[in-house]
DNA sequence: GAGCACTGC
């Protein structure tokens, strides 16, 4: 473990004070290493910076901010929970004495909603905040306005990466950087000639050369995703097993993503058995989320799978695409944490330098936008225009429009583009604005416990675990004890699901025995208490079923799940069960095969449906369906003809052409198939980075 | 015959 003394920062103490006490906004650039996160916070705290109000340090990461803060409160000789504490999602570890208090910045942005000017604190810190999550994207603009109101009793401290350094200080008035040097021991870059003809191959050849070559020392692969994983650890453990026996030393391959069970994930974290070397085959999850020891050499493949919104299709994608400089120079710093190391780029200099972008694009211009845009509303703020509001990179103007859209349909603000009553309400739920839309109208339907419920399932997404092995894929649902939704729709499985589940007292092994994850079960739990607290203010009836007292009548659910996805309509074509999606651009949809949605006795779909996503991947599907009725369809459909997007931009935006939207006439008529998917740009982009990366594995 | 990077309130 690293002692105080030796860490790099330390003697930059008076440099950084200097410059804090002098400036209300400081960007700090602290490279891997450098200490930043535990340090920072204890030297405003040893100045007095805590004297009167407390100092905030927010984290991506709710791991994050649990171990920064135990670090801290053990290097203060302190009970964690008392000086230094924690707050994250359903656990707040502080007291009236706590001064240093680490939180994700969800969290900050919870707490903001409540008190706009944050004076519980004195200086706010946000780390990690050149991994540019949604969050943290918008507590800088929010942090800008702030540090202007506040500038004789708040200090804002930003820490980013070298890249993005002069951005960010831009961003805040060309406020001073400062950058603090990591203590990373230097890592040899070596590129490849050219683009490998398969990504797989050229990670198993090197790996292999490595093993055989290069002394000890772990190796950590970048893959894309769990089948790329899969397959080259089978073959990496064919070839280390045709390896002649004491030619070389013995080598255990381990995968690492997400979706592993944590107990399969927690074998990176314990020591190899001696003389053995580890090859780590991971996601990006190895990249910033854990930090695996003992790696000195890291194999890049230059990809990332990532999520992308389409505000025109309201379709999401998953994507391969290159990842950025920033992402790079990471995963190459993976390799040099315990000595001097390797990183091998499965990719050429020219690639590296051309190709690449400095920095990842922010999730915020790949993400709907509905629930922020209704979070910066909720905060009433005079002087700050959300279609004008100061963000480091904003998101394009289709895609805020695309956001006033959707809370237009639900109600959520006027047709002047004004939050309401409702939408009032709505924001202080932590759910999308599809689902506390949902909750608002189940409260006047008297179905709250049933909302509730779906609510919270569909926060957790993962709880149904997927087939386990080859053979299991091949059934159509996981396990065949479980509810089916009574054929309406998965919301409706989703609910019956979490009701036996109460009915067995929160039974473990019941969720075992049923293919049901156990952590995230668990977490329905929390969301649903949580959920349940914050909707017991404005309950006008009860929010929780006696025991097994359960309705078996979804009628009314499914009208308020009708209003809460206002956006998220399909109706059904004629001929066929395709869909085609109702308020965007008309999207020809399927529903995924997953869906527990049944089939009348002509083998017909019912004729409209809600559904909770769209994911193209790269069919387009809508996952998690649930059937509606058209006479409750109507009136949002009257609503999509009033919807006047210049009017709701505040007489900022753009006239939109009528012709885009999908509104039909009713009663309903046939369709014809106009459009498919949305090709824009970005899309071929991808599509042709799938194809070059696809291509290479064959 | 479908497929699932990673976070978070």
């Amino acid at each position: 473990m690293d002692s105080m003394a030796t860490l790099p920062i330390v003697q930059y103490e008076e440099k950084i004070i200097e410059t804090v006490e002098r400036n209300p906004v400081v960007v700090v650039i602290g490279e891997t290493g450098s200490g930043k996160s535990t340090q920072l916070s204890q030297m405003l705290y040893r100045r007095g910076y805590a004297d009167s109000a407390r100092i905030a340090i927010t984290q991506p990461r709710r791991v994050a901010a649990v171990t920064v803060a135990r670090r801290v409160a053990q290097e203060l000789g302190v009970q964690l929970g008392e000086e230094v504490g924690y707050a994250i999602r359903f656990e707040d570890r502080t007291s009236h004495r706590t001064r240093i208090k680490y939180l994700t910045d969800g969290v900050l942005l919870r707490e903001s909603l409540v008190n706009p000017e944050l004076n519980e604190y004195s200086v706010i810190i946000l780390d990690e905040a050149h991994e540019r999550s949604l969050n943290t994207d918008i507590l800088m603009g929010l942090m800008k306005r702030l540090a202007k109101i506040r500038t004789s009793n708040l200090k804002v401290l930003i820490t980013s990466a070298t890249l993005d350094g002069d951005k960010v200080s831009n961003f805040f008035r060309d406020c001073p950087v400062l950058t603090i040097p990591g203590k990373l021991y230097p890592v040899e870059i070596l590129y490849s000639k050219e683009r490998p003809s398969s990504y797989l191959e050229s990670s198993l050849k090197t790996a292999i050369d490595i093993h055989v070559r290069e002394p000890e020392g772990d190796v950590l692969i970048f893959m894309t995703g769990q089948d790329d994983i899969e397959k080259l650890v089978s073959k990496l453990e064919d070839k280390v097993r045709s390896l002649e026996e004491g030619s070389c030393m013995d080598a255990i391959i381990l995968p690492l993503h997400g979706s592993l069970p944590p107990e399969l994930q927690v074998r990176v974290f314990s020591p190899p058995p001696p003389s053995c070397r580890r090859i780590i085959v991971a996601t990006n999850i190895a990249e910033t989320s854990l930090t695996v020891d003992g790696v000195v050499y890291v194999i890049d493949s230059g990809y990332v799978k990532q999520r992308q919104y389409n505000p025109s299709t309201g379709m999401y994608s998953l994507d391969i695409v290159q990842i950025s400089k920033v992402q790079a120079n990471q995963r190459a710093g993976r390799a040099g944490r315990t000595r001097p190391g390797k990183c091998y780029r499965l990719y050429p200099s020219q690639v590296y330098n051309d190709e690449f972008l400095d920095v990842t694009v922010p999730e915020i211009q790949r993400s709907s936008l509905a629930g922020s845009v209704l979070y910066l509303k909720s905060l009433d703020l005079p002087d700050i225009d959300i279609l004008k509001f100061d963000f480091l990179d904003p998101p394009s103007s289709e895609s805020l429009q695309d956001a006033l859209k959707q809370l237009y349909l639900i109600d959520a603000i006027d047709e002047n583009g004004a939050i309401t009553s409702i939408g009032q309400k709505m924001a202080e739920l932590p759910l999308e604005p599809s689902l506390s839309r949902t909750l608002m109208e189940a409260n006047d339907y008297g179905c709250i416990p049933e909302a509730l419920t779906v609510a919270a399932m569909l926060s957790a997404e993962t709880t149904l675990l997927p087939g386990r092995s080859k053979t299991e894929k091949k059934r159509k649902h996981p396990e065949p004890n479980l509810p089916d939704g009574f054929g309406l729709g998965d919301h409706i499985q989703l609910l019956q699901i979490f009701e036996c589940w109460d009915q067995t007292d929160y039974d473990i092994g019941w969720c075992k025995d049923n293919g049901l994850q156990v952590r995230g079960m668990l977490f329905v739990r929390d969301v649903r208490k949580q959920l349940s607290q914050i909707m017991q203010k404005i309950a006008k009836g009860p929010l929780d079923r006696r025991r097994g007292e359960s309705r078996q009548d979804y009628r009314n659910l499914r009208k308020a799940l009708c209003v809460g996805y206002a956006n998220q309509l399909a109706e059904r074509k004629m001929h066929h069960n395709g869909y085609r999606t109702l308020g965007f651009q008309g999207q020809v949809v399927q529903v995924h095969p997953s869906s527990v949605l049944k089939a009348d006795d002509l083998g017909k779909f019912p004729d409209y449906v809600v559904y909770h996503e769209l994911i193209a991947t790269p069919r387009p599907y809508m996952r998690n369906v649930c059937s509606v009725e058209m006479r409750w369809v109507v009136p949002v459909i009257n609503k999509l003809k009033t919807l006047d997007v210049y009017k709701l931009s505040g007489g900022t935006g753009p006239v939109e052409e009528e012709n885009e939207r999908n509104i039909p006439d009713l009663p309903k008529k046939n369709f014809e198939v106009t459009a498919g998917v949305d090709d824009s740009e970005s899309r071929i982009q991808a599509a042709r980075e799938r194809f070059l990366a696809r291509k290479g594995k064959k």
